[in-house]
DNA sequence: CCATTCTTTGTGGATTCCCACAAAGGCTAG
DNA sequence: CTAGCCTTTGTGGGAATCCACAAAGAATGG
């Protein structure tokens, strides 16, 4: 292709616009526009949106994301077609994305209103995308270090040591605004450890370019930490706002669960808090959720917030008491040591007889036995452990030692 | 009365022994033979006993401390006349303490088995305390010291900041065995701020004399703090030994409530150890115990093991978290707020259901309402505070939680 | 004052729980 | 092999629970 010059990257849309026949849009990695040919045809409805906004609107983007078009654009460095959507004033458009290596810099859209593209012209956009790409490059560089600095003041702030004063001045120099209530939510990934980075890199994108189609007013910060997600969500008033940060959970994992095979393994979020002082607290109690879940799998399942975790929320520091004292229930040690010896099966039946409040029914079903049989397990339970199920404070304790047994492991 | 000449005490009870006609003996004020008389008749068993093993048998001490006799001779400067107990092979005897001010030194005990004594012997009884009780005076000031260094090793022990060096080279010096399990009992005593000395006299008194009655096989070291009293138990064998802890709680309360209205108000051990570094962990529980119980009057009253407590063993750690995390449970608060405003009682409602494990007739009972009035009101509870009474954790949870809101106060 | 809502009490029937007794199957030791 | 113990299953009756519906009393606000 001919050398070329070109002072700005709005006189090489032109110039793309020109030979194409149709106008172009460049945009950023983050959809924001760069340049934009002068319209040759009459724009459609999403091209004079994208361009008075000066970002591709995020419905759009969420449906490009659903219809797996930005992974394409992502994972080739091919032109892709794009079908028109009608529902959302959107025309046929070919897109490419503008890459250095592997990453991904920017794109440039064509809408396809002027002429249909032919494959020669597939060689002229990927020759200007080549072309595009150094003026992008400074861009990122600029970017790249904000994000790190963002994500190096949110770690900061979790981590809990360092003053007020100190965030509100980084916040103001990365223009980050904290919202009156917040809280911490934390989603563990399940992926193999190569694809953990590149996944990083798609939820970057996803929380940076999708903000508005979440479920959070604002979301101003998100690190990553050992195939852990964490983020700072808020709003400006407090109701609602856990029932936010649990559909938050359930919209990462539906936006990301699409094509392969990664999904959140589990996830949880803290208390609101309207302090950022506060937010290591609501962190701890993020990270405290995934890990009660995780040690105690069929429990919880769907239990997301800390605050909804009812017993199980003391289950560290009783955990912690009974390690330093060394404490294990006599109770249940005779009833595993029972079952140990006589091949017998008291402790899953108590347990799952407790699961059910007591209810001889539900648990003789579900054992597959009689319930004059529970019956009978519940009186040699009640003479082997030496443990009055009658007596209520007993079996409250006794089913929360039987959690925390669970717990322990 | 004449001048006397005597270089011991030996030669003082003969000289009383021969005006009165009658064998005696000098003890100090732990019932240890000091000096004795040579036996003018036949000696009863009880006299042989005592001064073979140079200590009043603790069997009879007991039966004295019964019968008030001990108390009469602590709290006068008279003689006191005891009538024979058949049973225990005991003559008539007539006994006068020794004293300095109130402190009481020791006693001389006169066996009446010679002639019987008039009044005018009375007064060469008090005569003979008098002249004994300067000798004692340097005993005791030896014990004293003694006792202190007792006292401030337990206390050393008890704080948990010194080696097992320091404290084995100074129980060697005083003499004390650490049996292999030990732990720790505490009861707080009920009386008046000035009735307090008197009260650890008598304790003292109690422990140092009557070791032998108690349930415990070893006593080797208490001490007080605040109208508490700390006491170490032991024995050779684990087994048994909570059991013993409990039952030596009763028979503290036994002896002393005899007479006056002094009362151990609550007690408490906590759980057995076999290092005496651990000491301080069961010392700790024990006190745990008290607190426990007094937070929470009419839940566990007849608990007084630390590993009774069930789940209030937890309450501690459990409201640590919640004052640090300024957490208070939403549903109940719900429930608080609308009997505030509506004049209900949906809060008592439920802790009385729960405590009698749901089950409605007794629960209607104990209200004084009928069955269907706690039906409507049950299902209020789950309307009014969003609790799903039906799941068992979150009914495991809201009782605990309604528990941990009474201890709270 | 009345109307409305909240709360309590009453009735009745389907279901479940609790318990005692009996019988049968399975495992182990002599 | 058999006796003895542990475990499971079956039967039946009395008590308690759960639920729906109805009526009466108490409290509240207009």
């Amino acid at each position: 292709m001919d050398p070329i010059q070109f002072t700005d990257l709005m006189e090489l849309a032109d110039i793309i616009a020109e030979r194409l026949g149709n106008p172009i849009t460049i945009e950023d990695q983050h959809h924001q526009v760069v340049a934009y040919s002068i319209h040759g045809e009459t724009p459609d409805p999403v091209r004079i949106e994208t361009i008075m906004k000066r970002k591709v609107p995020e419905t759009v983007l969420a449906r490009f994301w659903k219809a797996g078009v930005i992974q394409s654009l992502m994972h080739s460095d091919q032109p892709v077609r794009i079908p028109s959507i009608q529902e959302l004033g959107l025309g046929n458009r070919i897109a490419i994305s503008i890459r250095k290596g592997t990453e991904v810099l920017g794109y440039i859209w064509v809408q396809e209103t002027g002429r249909p593209l032919v494959e020669e012209d597939y060689g002229i956009l990927r020759w200007a995308a080549r072309l595009a790409m150094p003026r992008l490059l400074q861009k990122r560089d600029r970017y790249i270090k904000k994000e790190e600095n963002k994500k190096a003041l949110f770690w900061q702030i979790l981590s809990g040591n360092c003053s007020l004063d100190e965030i509100h001045q980084e916040a103001a120099t990365l223009s980050i605004y904290f919202p009156p209530y917040m809280v911490v939510v934390a989603g563990e990934i399940k992926c193999k450890e190569n694809q953990w980075l590149s996944i990083q890199k798609e939820l970057d994108y996803l929380l940076e370019n999708l903000k508005e189609t979440t479920p959070f007013s604002f979301l101003p910060l998100w690190v990553y930490d050992e195939k852990q997600c964490i983020i700072l969500g808020g709003a400006k008033k407090m109701d609602g706002l856990e029932e936010e940060a649990g559909s938050f959970l359930m919209w990462l994992n539906n936006r990301f669960s699409v094509g392969k095979g990664i999904q959140i393994k589990t996830g949880g979020f803290g208390s609101v808090v309207n302090n950022i002082l506060d937010i290591p607290r609501s962190y701890r109690q993020s990270l405290e959720v995934i890990e009660i879940k995780n040690s105690m799998p069929g429990e919880i399942e769907d239990i997301y917030g800390y605050h909804k975790l009812g017993f199980f929320r003391y289950f560290p520091v009783m955990k912690a008491l009974n390690q330093e004292e060394g404490y294990s229930n006599v109770q249940l040690q005779r009833l595993v040591r029972y079952d140990q010896e006589n091949h017998g099966n008291l402790l899953e039946t108590l347990a799952v007889f407790l699961d059910h409040g007591g209810r001889v029914n539900q648990t003789s079903e579900i054992l597959h036995i009689h319930s004059n049989t529970l019956h009978y397990r519940i009186k040699k339970i009640e003479e082997i452990g030496k443990i009055d199920l009658g007596e209520p404070l007993n079996r409250a304790t006794i089913y929360m030692e039987l959690k925390l047994n669970k717990y322990g492991k």
